[in-house]
DNA sequence: ACTGGCTCCTGAGGGC
DNA sequence: TGCCCTCAGGAGCCAG
């Protein structure tokens, strides 16, 4: 599942291969994805210089003269750089032609992923405008977590996993950032100390830089399309431990939905 | 203003 | 071997 780690990843990957190159067609075989994509793009894209790749929370962006793509993977997508010609499968949704001979092609079987486009400064399109700090910029920090979470009796892991709090924080990473900052999960936003804030800010900082860096292996396997990454499967914590010892002290992981979501944590490490 | 629940979709995995 | 059922999950949306 595409968390900000593989956006990021997926960004450094194609940004090479689609940076100053011209859009030359367009080959839309699904238009219904989480909205459908606007004929817009169809009149706009074609003709088109890719001036900038950029990412913001999940997004990725593709920035023309005449307008901004924006692409988000959901949880089954994908972004290939494949030989124009190549036979598209079955759920190889949108072909980006560019002038080079390869396209950009999104796959994405789920559907949950978008395409839209805006000719608006897209920090201020709907999607992007309501957005919390990125939380590897300076603008995320304990403070930040701590005067928003003033009131807040949800549970701290639904609270960072809000984007209009920090962005790019999904269900891996939180379970995974509150096992490091020894916090529980269900515990009430608003009864977390500033200190235990700074920690979590730290945390969360932490695992999504470590992720991104070891993003290679990630992405390889989320395209080969098991959904597992090596690289968690060395370094996880407690995601998806139910039942297994916990690396710090050794009592069973365990699990609970909090908010339709798998959480995992110990309650020995973890108040 | 918050909060919890619903929704989109399909592949994977379990039960029999 | 194969069918059927259930579930996961990002994040917008809506009702209470």
């Amino acid at each position: 599942m595409p968390e900000l780690p593989e956006v990021e990843t997926t960004r450094r990957g194609i940004e090479p291969h689609v940076l100053g190159r011209c859009v030359a067609g367009l080959a839309i075989r699904q238009r219904r994805l989480r909205w459908p994509i606007p004929r817009a793009l169809d009149r706009a894209l074609p003709g088109q210089i890719i001036r900038n790749v950029r990412r913001r929370a999940k997004y990725l962006l593709l920035d023309t003269d005449a307008g901004t793509a924006i692409l988000h993977l959901g949880m089954s997508g994908s972004l290939r750089i494949v030989p124009s010609a190549a036979p598209a499968g079955k759920h190889d949704h949108v072909d980006i032609q560019l002038d080079s001979g390869q396209s950009l092609r999104l796959t994405d079987p789920r559907r949950f992923g978008a395409l839209l486009w805006t000719t608006a400064p897209v920090e201020q399109h709907e999607l992007l405008v309501d957005l919390g700090p990125e939380p590897l910029s300076d603008n995320f920090d304990g403070a930040h977590l701590f005067a928003a979470a003033r009131n807040r009796k949800l549970a701290v892991k639904q609270f960072i996993m809000d984007s209009h709090i920090v962005v790019g924080v999904g269900n891996i990473y939180a379970s995974e950032a509150l096992f490091m900052a020894g916090i529980h999960p269900t515990r009430p936003a608003g009864r977390v100390s500033r200190e235990r804030y700074e920690a979590l800010a730290k945390a969360i900082k932490q695992v999504l830089a470590a992720s991104i860096r070891m993003g290679g292996t990630t992405l390889r396997n989320f395209v080969g399309g098991d959904g597992r990454p090596g690289y968690f499967k060395q370094t996880l914590r407690v995601y998806d431990r139910l039942g297994e010892p916990c690396r710090q002290c050794g009592a069973p992981i365990r699990g609970k939905r909090i908010g339709q979501r798998s959480s995992f944590y110990c309650v020995n490490c973890q108040r």
